[in-house]
DNA sequence: CAATCCCGCCAGGTA
DNA sequence: TACCTGGCGGGATTG
């Protein structure tokens, strides 16, 4: 896969005319990107192509189509629809490429928080941060059947993110306990215990929906080059470590199936290629970080010649961030996306920080090391006063969140920050409603914790 | 024949 | 309740 020769279908729009196309319509004439086939009946009754070949409708393949058709900076709002047609395949494989490019941004930390919550991080917490958290994914959930393009450019910072995560779990556990990487790493054992009654681990089945989901083994999986010493791993012996021992066979199969989606689409970024371990000649995955280069040029994927035997790719956390933004692609390379977004995302700071500290006031004031945001009244009240200066806090981050509007030219953090606002709206409605039982549950320290 | 992974069913979530 | 989302495993294809 990882050395897939030439593409048997490019995509037969011009990149100007997806980019139009991607911003400004759904209803654009289907033009299935993908292959011209001759049909004939294939299983379930649908039509399948006669010169079928899965290479042609591999996850990494679409993915590589994927990025080549939105990976541009005039690209801010993806239509699923749009992308299923476009792609000429189904919305559920779709879906599936979505799940494991949101999941390699990291975190969606901020889209979990309030309006007030969000303002309070970038008051508290250096602004830069901040941003990074927002820009540093590739792609954001916008709304239903809607995507938020970001790009590649935060993507280091995002593995950093992966490793720091899973370094203060370590942190957290402590030496005591015992527990190994792949303990902490595995996902939670489908224990029919769980389900007796007076189970110390019951889980809500959402909860362990999510916790199987494509966008966690991700995640999951890329830990495992993050922070365990290897630097290749078969898709076997990751899914024996993320699933911990004592799993059925039919589990450890299923869990191998997600892996070699997951690996394809990350192949197809060259975040990892594909090996065949030196001593069991059995195929592996290696690590290359980020600093491969994606396959998609046009949506032509690019025979890449294969590494050095024995150099590892690998790079070290904290070097500098890599060439998957700037070389991209060859039509990419002509925009300085990577200074764009930068300089974009300095105005955005610069005009954020004018319009926090003229709502709250100059006035920080050293001591403790806040970022840039820092808000005059908040470290005085923190100082001063007790469960008063909380109210008084929460009541400045309400009059705040209720009154500022940042401008942004980007028009996906725009969105990011009417999704804000409107969360802040709900939450607060229901938080009015629910605070008085909240205060008899949790008391108001912890009521605060959340604002 | 083992490895790979496409495909679409269908359960759960959401508007 | 219609539609969206995505876990899941059957089984086709590939090597």
């Amino acid at each position: 896969m990882a050395t897939a020769a030439v593409m048997a279908a490019v995509p037969s729009s011009s990149p100007a005319d997806a980019a139009e196309a991607v911003v400004m319509t759904e209803a654009v004439p289907s033009l299935p990107q993908r292959q011209q086939p001759v049909f004939v009946e294939g299983r379930g009754g649908k039509l399948r192509d006669h010169a079928y070949s899965r290479k042609q409708k591999s996850l990494g393949l679409l993915c590589s189509n994927f990025v080549a058709l939105y990976n541009r900076d005039d690209v801010e709002s993806i239509g699923l629809d749009d992308a299923a047609r476009r792609l000429g395949v189904e919305r559920r494989r779709i879906y599936d490429i979505v799940n494991v490019l949101e999941s390699v941004g990291v975190s969606s930390f901020f889209l979990r928080l309030s309006w007030t919550g969000f303002l309070f991080f970038l008051a508290r917490f250096d602004s830069d941060i901040c941003f990074r958290f927002i820009c540093e994914k590739i792609l954001v959930r916008k709304a239903k059947n809607r995507y938020s393009w970001i790009g590649f450019g935060g993507v280091p910072m995002a593995l950093r993110e992966l490793k720091m995560s899973d370094d203060e779990d370590e942190d957290k556990m402590g030496d005591a306990d015992g527990d190994t990487e792949s303990e902490k790493l595995s996902q939670p054992v489908d224990n029919p215990s769980d389900n007796k009654p007076g189970a110390p681990r019951c889980r809500l089945r959402s909860d362990h929906r999510k916790e199987k989901s494509l966008g966690l083994l991700t995640q999951n999986f890329v830990k495992l080059f993050l922070t365990m010493e290897v630097d290749t791993i078969s898709l076997d012996e990751a899914a024996k470590l993320l699933l911990g021992e004592g799993h059925a066979e039919n589990s450890m199969r299923t869990k191998v199936r997600r892996l070699y989606d997951i690996a394809n689409v990350l192949s197809s970024l060259n975040f990892i290629d594909k090996i065949q371990q030196a001593d069991s000649r059995k195929p592996a995955f290696r690590w290359l970080g980020s600093a491969g280069k994606p396959k998609a040029e046009n949506g032509v994927t690019i025979a890449v010649p294969p590494p050095g035997k024995t150099i590892s790719n690998k790079r070290a956390f904290g070097t500098e961030l890599t060439n998957i933004d700037i070389n991209r692609s060859r039509l990419d390379s002509t925009i300085p996306k990577k200074a764009k977004l930068t300089q974009s995302g300095g105005e955005i700071l610069k005009n954020c920080k004018l319009s926090v500290q003229k709502q709250l006031g100059q006035g920080s004031k050293g001591g403790f090391v806040y970022g840039p945001f820092h808000p005059a009244g908040a470290r005085k009240q923190e100082l001063d006063n007790g469960n008063k200066g909380h109210t008084d806090n929460v009541q400045n981050w309400e009059s705040l969140a209720a009154s500022f509007r940042p401008q942004y030219q980007n028009q996906a953090l725009g969105d990011l920050f009417a999704h804000y606002m409107e969360a802040w709206k709900s939450w607060y409605s229901e938080f009015a409603q629910g605070s008085s039982m909240m205060q008899q549950h949790f008391g108001m320290p912890v009521i605060n914790q959340f604002l």
